[in-house]
DNA sequence: ACAAAAGTGTTCGCTATACACCCATGG
DNA sequence: CCATGGGTGTATAGCGAACACTTTTGT
């Protein structure tokens, strides 16, 4: 912790990559940028892009994704750290220190290249090719994080509009997951915990064109989740 | 992603900053080294330094550990990345970006200073005075993240040396939570699920003097708990 | 004999699961 | 009147908390 001369080392650049996340059609879709310069130019990559020194990773993350992708209100939008990857050798042209963050979106307004982006897309989970630098690992990890903390946490919520229906709260679990849920399950464990949703009084929306009209909810103002909602046992998980 | 001239930014500095935890006398304690120089010199702070050109963080934690409170034997060492602190004005000489790790060590060996440090020394957790930088902060946050791993990981087996009791593996717990168990449930929990810890044959040992001599066991293979070893329920628990 | 610590057994209440059933709306 | 999705009720199995009890050692 000591040695004052700012430029006595080889110096690091500290950038940060976003995995954003969100519903489209009942599907989970990842932002992408396609790289216009080399390396990787052509390749499509996480958005993402060099801390400025005047900011901390997480203003940095939320200017380089409005930059990067044309999405203007990110205001709905939830930002989590998840981890750095620090690897020499990540990136070929020089020293590249990269602090992660997962991110959740409501409802996606379509994307455009900016800035350094030749162009910027939703793609559904999974269809994306091998990605720019390590960014296969990084989307990878998030998407793990994202689906071990709709467990213990309220954070479904933030993958829906401000009012919704237990029914669109139970899709979001189920498209994150995999998995279906036994609907008066769940209904009954999300309205078990307290700050988890809270009632709209008197509203209520149709929601597949048919069938009876549904109650309206909004987050409430937990955060944590006690007891957990599980995801239906598979035996060998892995860690 | 672009811009190839490395020096065409104010450069940052990336440092590590590691939380070292251990048991001694069943309490838990941490690794903390006496700054020797401006600022906040004579004050506590987290072990830590500079990541050189050629390490990862996870390589410089390990390498700086050694080399400021002379723990030579670190391969006991449990490292896990805690997050990144990046806010400007962290460390009042220059932009400072930490990666912060949280780390367990079975049995505590003396330290004693090196390098950058004056002095090195175990101290209770809770009675460290307010700490350098932002320290207190990343302190409790790792304290945090250990009780929270506790409840859905192995991490416990990290505490213990090679081969303990289940009274050990317990206390453990009950240190780290600050809470009591009960040892007929401990044991069952704990035994039940596969791959936590394995029987060492025929192996017995004294722990309190007196009573009966306890079974002997191994840490297991797995890595995650399922069912999980949940704390007794405080009902309003923080986020 | 007693204290202390390990280990076993058993009861009881809760909750998660599974599934049956009723309600409201559009075609 | 039927299909579709929202919402309520209920029986049952399994698990976890609590606690009584046995075993083995040192003093």
């Amino acid at each position: 912790m000591d040695g004052y001369d700012k430029y006595a080392h080889e110096p690091f650049a500290v950038t940060v990559d976003l995995a954003v996340f969100t519903l489209r059609d009942a599907a989970l879709h990842v932002l992408l940028v396609e790289r216009g310069q080399e390396p990787y130019a052509g390749r499509w990559a996480l958005p993402g892009g060099f801390v400025q020194p005047d900011e901390s990773a997480e203003t940095a993350a939320r200017r380089e994704l409005a930059e990067e992708t044309g999405l203007s209100d990110v205001s709905g939008l939830h930002l989590e750290q998840l981890r750095t990857y620090s690897e020499p050798g990540r990136d070929p042209r020089m020293r590249v220190v990269s602090v992660a963050f997962a991110a959740l979106l409501p409802d996606a307004p379509e994307a455009h290249g900016g800035s350094d982006a030749a162009d910027a897309r939703w793609v559904p989970h999974g269809t994306a090719g091998p990605l720019a630098f390590d960014h296969d690992r990084i989307l990878a990890d998030a998407h793990d994080r994202v689906g071990a903390k709709f467990e213990y946490t309220c954070l479904a919520t933030a993958f829906c509009p401000p009012e919704f229906t237990l029914g669109e709260l139970q899709q979001v679990y189920e498209t994150v997951w995999g998995t279906e849920l036994d609907r008066p399950n769940f209904r009954r464990k999300v309205l078990a915990t307290p700050g988890f949703v809270e009632a709209v009084p008197g509203a209520a929306r149709l929601t597949g064109g048919r069938g009876k009209p549904a109650a309206l909810y909004r987050a409430g103002t937990a955060t944590a989740l006690h007891p957990p909602l599980l995801r239906p046992t598979r035996e060998g998980r892995p860690a």
